[in-house]
DNA sequence: TCTGTAGAACTACAGTGTAGACCTACACTA
DNA sequence: TAGTGTAGGTCTACACTGTAGTTCTACAGA
């Protein structure tokens, strides 16, 4: 927006950015960029701007738009820690979803991007820093006895039911937060009483979402679930596996 | 591609439409243009190419470009049919749960716009066709006995899953499917041996990847969950859920 | 001094969504 | 019958997009 000052000291502002131009520093300030005004709001030309550099220099950090997009996918992700030495692995599992739910609320332009990208990449080609935790949720499986197979299959499930998770959370956006009513809040008074009874009745119930204890809710399904429909759990061979691993 | 034929008399060529462009003409053809190039593949322009007409009539169906796609995602979803007289809720609920994964193979390019689209729109602004399904799967469980919360909440779980698993059945592409080895077809062997060795041993369990029983193993933790730990169920509908879930 | 190279910038092109004016044909009213 | 509104369609134009191709610049090593 403000044209940028043309001193050739070192200056820390967001227009004119001093040092050499990074993959991190672009990423990050894409990131930037798509916290502050979503990812339609993200161009390589704007993103450029915000660089205070030409918007070709991009293209020097990623083969394309797509590739960058997928750039700050990983960087999100790369957030996300697995310790695969917790003996605890379905506690171990509840802090990764926990923190999964900060990253996506902290970033919600990215949601998009982390459940939408990969359709168009194959698992192979994903960006190294996006594979990384699942690799590392696959070594705390493996160690609590799990086999490989079942390791893979509750992976998919946490992650699946994480996306939904997010997905649902995100769009549980109030249209017109000064209204006290909650029927006028949500907008609900729209719908036609007829055809929506149910729906417009459950305006109290939507005003009132907890996105936190949803989630906990749902592992609490999802948890106990997996161990007693996924038999192949030895609790017996804990240390014994993480010996032979370690 | 083909230039149009200066033939005034019926033709049903796709690049020359006949008759007026209604809006289902519009949305239905825009499917078509999605299902065969994906959705970077629809532009306004390409579009109207495809009708036959000016881009810009277009704008006499739709206000804007995002409103057309939440017409295109409206299109798909209404094909969702519940029946909310079923005494069966779990089973009725699986059979929709069927339905949506049967719909979003049939248009995987469209799966981006279920999911995503809402993030931008309030529940209450939403197309009706999208809505519908919600309102009929709140009947249906207020039928069973639930409370009007419950029901929500297991729409919403219900839904989330529904979300996670077609986003992650659709993401299971083999790469190279010509190669007979299995790491070779996914091209996992890209990825280094000492950084990810469990995803690479897994291969073969990735390779032989089956969407539907992975929905049913869902569906079935799902909903043991949901009616053991969803109280205010009425007991007579117990014996319903004992046979759907066998 | 010459050359190679890495970083950055400039130009250009085909394509995008869409505002605004216009044109045409028909329905209906005066 | 003339007049008017209106719905469907078109045309032009504008600001913007992603990116290929080329060129400029500064510095490292020979």
């Amino acid at each position: 927006m403000t044209p940028a000052p043309p001193d050739r000291t070192v200056s820390n502002t967001q227009a004119t950015r001093n040092g050499k131009i990074t993959r991190d520093v672009v990423l990050a300030t894409a990131l930037e960029l798509i916290d502050r005004d979503g990812i339609d709001g993200l161009s390589m030309r704007r993103l450029a701007r915000e660089l205070g550099r030409d918007p070709m220099i991009l293209y020097r950090h990623a083969p394309n738009k797509a590739a960058l997009l997928d750039g700050v996918a990983e960087t999100v992700l790369a957030q996300l820690k697995v310790d695969p030495t917790d003996s605890d692995w379905a506690g171990q599992l509840r802090t990764v979803a926990r923190d999964y739910r900060r990253l996506a609320l902290a970033h919600p332009g990215v949601v998009t991007l982390l459940v939408t990208r990969p359709l168009a990449t194959p698992l192979a080609l994903r960006p190294r820093g996006s594979l990384r935790p699942l690799e590392d949720i696959l070594a705390l499986l493996t160690r609590a006895g799990f086999s490989g197979a079942d390791a893979l299959h509750i992976y998919r499930a946490l992650f699946g039911f994480l996306h939904g998770h997010v997905l649902n959370e995100l769009q549980e956006l109030v249209e017109n937060p000064d209204e006290t009513d909650d029927l006028l809040r949500l907008g609900l008074h729209r719908l036609p009483i007829r055809e929506f009874p149910l729906l417009r009745s459950l305006a109290p119930v939507l005003a009132s979402y907890d996105g936190a204890t949803e989630l906990e809710r749902g592992l609490d399904i999802l948890l106990t679930g997996l161990t007693t429909l996924t038999p192949s759990e030895e609790p017996t061979s804990d240390r014994a596996v993480r010996q032979s691993i370690e």
